[in-house]
DNA sequence: TGCTTGTTACGAATACCTTCGTACATTTGA
DNA sequence: TCAAATGTACGAAGGTATTCGTAACAAGCA
């Protein structure tokens, strides 16, 4: 019974993804799989590492030297939020077009469109 | 060939969404209607008015007395903007995921999720 | 004329996000 | 044993977003 209000900004978000592909890592990982694409100083990853703990947004343990850390929300949650705050903010609350423009201008694969089309199915058949 | 780099805070989009449904408004209509459902000053809506004019996501002429505002930006622009922001960011470019979650927790009218299953359809007749 | 009202412009306070430097602690291997 | 390497904790700077108070100005009217 938590579900607290999390809402990771930007720079919190890309240590999840991290963290949610990798289950569990150090710093010093987190730090090298973000540099791959990015600039960023070892120290500026570790304190937001910290303030994500102290938010609720990681977990941690002592792993001998370091700590081991761990996604303290799962990605579907924040996803979630996310997708509701964007359909308030900027669809008002229509999924409709959002849909669509989503379809429209990003790659899905022919077994994705065709579960897409499933699941339309199912829905529309429940409203009988 | 102008579309800069817009980028619209929260504030800014929900005063956008007015002038979006508005058409044009004063900043007193503006103030009237965000009242409707938070409280906020009147020189805190003229404030981000006179700065989205300033970057560009406001017109504006004089009328009067005070100054009329319209939109400096296509709605469609901004939603298709976020929602690529989105997708970098919570889910990594995939738009399946998001659109089965927007499918399955929003509401969409019947003739809205037939629309949806045409455009599948002609995606993957297009692909033939 | 001079007060009230409606409006604009602007400065400033506060909060939060991002970034990193520095100090301190622990481990380790020469 | 003790210096280098590896980590953690913390403070602080600089930026942006949000919010509003106050000053100034123009129009209208008593």
């Amino acid at each position: 019974m938590k579900e607290k209000n999390y809402n990771p900004t930007d720079a919190e978000l890309e240590i999840l993804q991290v963290l949610w592909e990798l289950k569990e890592a150090r710093v010093k990982e987190v730090h090298e799989k973000l540099s791959q694409h990015k600039a960023v100083g070892y120290t500026t990853v570790l304190k937001f590492m910290q303030i994500m703990h102290g938010k609720g947004l990681l977990l941690r343990e002592p792993g001998g030297k370091s700590h081991i850390y761990r996604p303290g929300i799962r990605k579907e949650q924040v996803q979630e939020k996310f997708l509701d705050k964007m359909l308030q903010s900027v669809y008002k609350g229509s999924a409709f077009k959002l849909v669509m423009s989503a379809l429209g201008n990003y790659k899905t694969s022919p077994d994705e469109l065709e579960q897409i089309k499933k699941f339309i199915q199912s829905k529309e058949e429940g409203h009988e």
